[in-house]
DNA sequence: ATACTAAGTTTCAAATAATGAGACAGAATT
DNA sequence: AATTCTGTCTCATTATTTGAAACTTAGTAT
């Protein structure tokens, strides 16, 4: 519940809160209207928000004039912008590593012929860059940006485990630990004896831990300086595979994130709080 | 010149600029960064900003904190962050008309066997939010938020045209009027002339403006209550079509669009400024 | 119709945060 | 070793943000 508000009011850097000023305010409030999913009201963001409602109302205003949020006259309701769209090209295709990955996403996912992913992460949260899914042709568009609990996905876990110790405790702090399935870790006491696991194997599995009849392999992206920048899936399901089988993809996965990170060399690691 | 800065130091509505207070310089920063289109250092951005140093410096800072902004420590260089992707993608599975428009433009793009594509406008620019390319499989992909000259493109104009006066006025203000072929409008009289004959037709043409050999047909799309939520277009290159075989493909545009419309009655005008 | 309620908007003085000249530190270059 | 250039920090000044309260408008119940 606490937890809640600090993430809503600002960034938590290292325990405490670092608004950031009037800019990290009303970035909070844009965060907050686009995890809505839907077109909001100011009285139902006012439900939810620590601000008063006047305050509310001119960030609505400005982001609005800025063309962050989109506001609709006639149901006097607020939606994420266009503008965020024409800015995440830009970080799409120099901030992320996606473009370096891709071709060996690619690769990997139609020799396979299973969903692979390539995913960063941002503020304890997961997100996806990419996804290539070689067996359903024009599979879904557009969910570079979905987002997922890292304490419960392969593909969360494989990062989580190689962060630096400092970086690593404080996202660990900003997970959830709902319990979506009778495997998922509800503590970080068994997240993190999970995690060593996968530091040692250097391969993190999702057993069923985020949705029942999905299991997933994973590994790190690591930059000849052994530092992490994201990761690499591959998602089956059950009827498919069983979850020692997926070891069988072990050496693709590592062949894959080891030529990513290779060229990554020059890269930029995304620079967590 | 002066209106470059304009833009860069706030969003100019109605001949006045906004800025917005501190939100909007900071995000005015965000924007430049982006626009570079490869991660910059702090000197790189002083040399165009209007701020100075320490002021820019701190709004820098602000970015990263808040994720927006991804910085290289190696490098010393900035670049759009991926909370922009995240967020993007709450923008455009809502806000952006994309999801409602998709099946429509995948069955004419794959009736046709042409590139179609799917705009709105944001700040004076086109903004492309899908593109749907039936004859060559697995184009580009993470085209959704490139951006184009509103002033000589075929969906630029359609939306132009459509567009209630004062917002028209606004967004020709804001064309650049940049000669990039022979054909290529370079006075906004020119462009008016032309949005006429648009507004007349229910069409607009790219008659090689922005690029020489690419041609296209492209219609706005229009909400029951008649205003402009956005525009498709059908391009093509000149050795595959004349300019007049074009007007082939009008009835099948006008039903994709008048389609779209219908649907999207129950949507959101991007509330420009 | 009229009163009532709730949501959205505006006002304004107090509180707070942003500002930027200048000083400083560190790296790269001469 | 001296110089230059870039990035970082400080702090008094200045301008902006803030939010309680008042006001307006739209919707609902009486």
């Amino acid at each position: 519940m606490w937890r809640w508000l600090l993430v809503v009011v600002g960034r938590e850097v290292m325990g405490v809160v670092a608004t950031d000023g009037t800019v990290g305010k009303a970035l909070s409030v844009l965060d907050q209207v686009a995890s809505m999913g839907r077109p909001v009201r100011l009285r139902e963001l006012l439900e939810t928000s620590s601000f008063p409602k006047p305050t509310l109302y001119r960030f609505l205003q400005t982001l609005t004039n800025q063309g962050m949020l989109c506001y609709d006259p006639e149901q006097q309701t607020y939606a994420p912008g266009i503008r965020l769209v024409r800015l995440a090209h830009s970080a799409w295709s120099q901030a992320s590593l996606a473009p370096v990955a891709r071709p060996h996403i690619e690769k990997l996912a139609s020799s396979l012929r299973e969903a692979v992913h390539l995913a960063q992460i941002d503020n304890g949260q997961v997100v996806f860059i990419d996804k290539r899914q070689a067996s359903t042709r024009f599979a879904t568009l557009a969910q570079p940006g979905q987002v997922a609990p890292a304490y419960c996905t392969g593909i969360g876990k494989a990062i989580l485990a190689f962060l630096p110790e400092d970086e690593r405790d404080h996202a660990i702090q900003q997970q959830a630990f709902l319990q979506y399935t009778p495997n998922t870790h509800t503590t970080a006491q068994a997240l993190l004896a999970d995690l060593k696991a996968v530091q040692v194997d250097g391969i993190a599995y999702d057993r069923e831990e985020h949705e029942v009849g999905i299991i997933s392999i994973a590994a790190p992206i690591l930059t000849p300086s052994n530092r992490v920048v994201g990761a690499v899936s591959i998602a089956t399901a059950t009827n498919r595979y069983a979850l020692e089988e997926l070891e069988a993809f072990r050496p693709a996965l590592l062949d894959c994130v080891n030529q990513i990170g290779a060229e990554a060399q020059s890269w930029l690691p995304p620079s967590l709080p």
